[in-house]
DNA sequence: GAGCACATGTAATTTGTTACATGATTCC
DNA sequence: GGAATCATGTAACAAATTACATGTGCTC
């Protein structure tokens, strides 16, 4: 294991409220770091045998009647892993991919209101993407152990919030400046 | 070509400025779309290659000297597919990858000096970025042809200062409850 | 002649998504 | 019995970074 993927950071950091298996990993995911950190079982399946084989993580089987559930508990060494990974010191890694803002970057090809509509877009996402954070991610955060899944929550709807009311004020203006 | 992917649509957006090499192409992109879209050169190349089989763009060989050097035009599919792409209804796709949301969303497994540590680590990153966008991409986005780039470096400014003021505010609010 | 900016490209690797494939259990 | 959820996994593909490889032209 040379160092520690961000998939594997997420199931690391999952596992040291528990064991959990990887279906349980996935839902969590999708209620909680989704916003700022996702994976798919393309990438935690095979990371968990991963971090198995590299000792952070101790697979058992659990045989509940004939179906089959691997469940993976947090090893002394994975917890360590762990804790090195969050007090590191290394240059925080930050990627934005947005589609919104790329368009808002090349709208000088546009008309008007064409230029007023992708803003308009852009806005109704951000206020969806804090809406669902508010819904669906929120209640969850609200229920886990520990104060900061509700901070990163918060963090995540304020974010969209601001967003969103960023493109409202640029619509105002690009409107001002038309009118 | 199926669809346009994102590095072919800020080569195509490029391009609609007037004609470029793929170097040109990258030193723009590290001026202007990086914060929220960025390309290597292990993209540019080839894209280039593909957009202009496809008859997007028309290469021209400029040989100045021994010196190699293939400038790419928008051809007029080109520009119809770039005003397909800016002016389509699709979801916009919205990614955000923080490596300090990670920390903050698992910083239950931390002594509250080191929480503090990585928000202030987390806060000055965000202040840097802000800083770079002032310092190296605003100066040339006003001096670009047309408003929109100049407007996406204000926003990218202002929301790091968002994001880095947030930070500090949970700074103060973690103290606060501390002490 | 040293160093930097210009210039193009490939190969290896990593990362991530999507679709596919399979089947059990539980609740209505 | 049917639907939803639980549960695991692989294969194919797509996207992206990094390192490598090569060489020119200009300026000090």
């Amino acid at each position: 294991m040379r160092e520690l993927n961000h998939t594997a950071v997420v199931i690391l950091g999952l596992l040291d409220g528990g064991p959990k298996s990887g279906y349980d990993i996935k839902g969590i995911v999708d209620k909680s770091t989704r916003f700022f950190w996702s994976a798919s079982y393309g990438q935690i399946y095979p990371q968990l045998r991963e971090l198995e084989s590299a000792g952070l993580v101790a697979g058992e089987e659990q045989a509940r009647g004939a179906r089959a559930r691997r469940s993976y508990a947090l090893t002394r060494a994975g917890r360590e892993a762990l804790r090195s990974w969050l007090t590191s010191p290394r240059e925080l890694k930050h990627e934005i991919r947005d589609e919104g803002i790329l368009k808002l970057f090349l709208s000088d090809a546009l008309a008007p209101d064409e230029q007023l509509a992708n803003l308009s877009a852009m806005r109704a996402r951000y206020e969806g993407l804090a809406g669902r954070l508010r819904e669906e991610i929120q209640p969850t955060a609200a229920e886990a152990p520990g104060e900061f899944p509700a901070r990163t929550a918060r963090f995540g709807i304020e974010l969209y919030e601001w967003l969103a009311a960023w493109c409202a004020a640029e619509e105002e203006d690009l409107r001002g400046r038309a009118g």
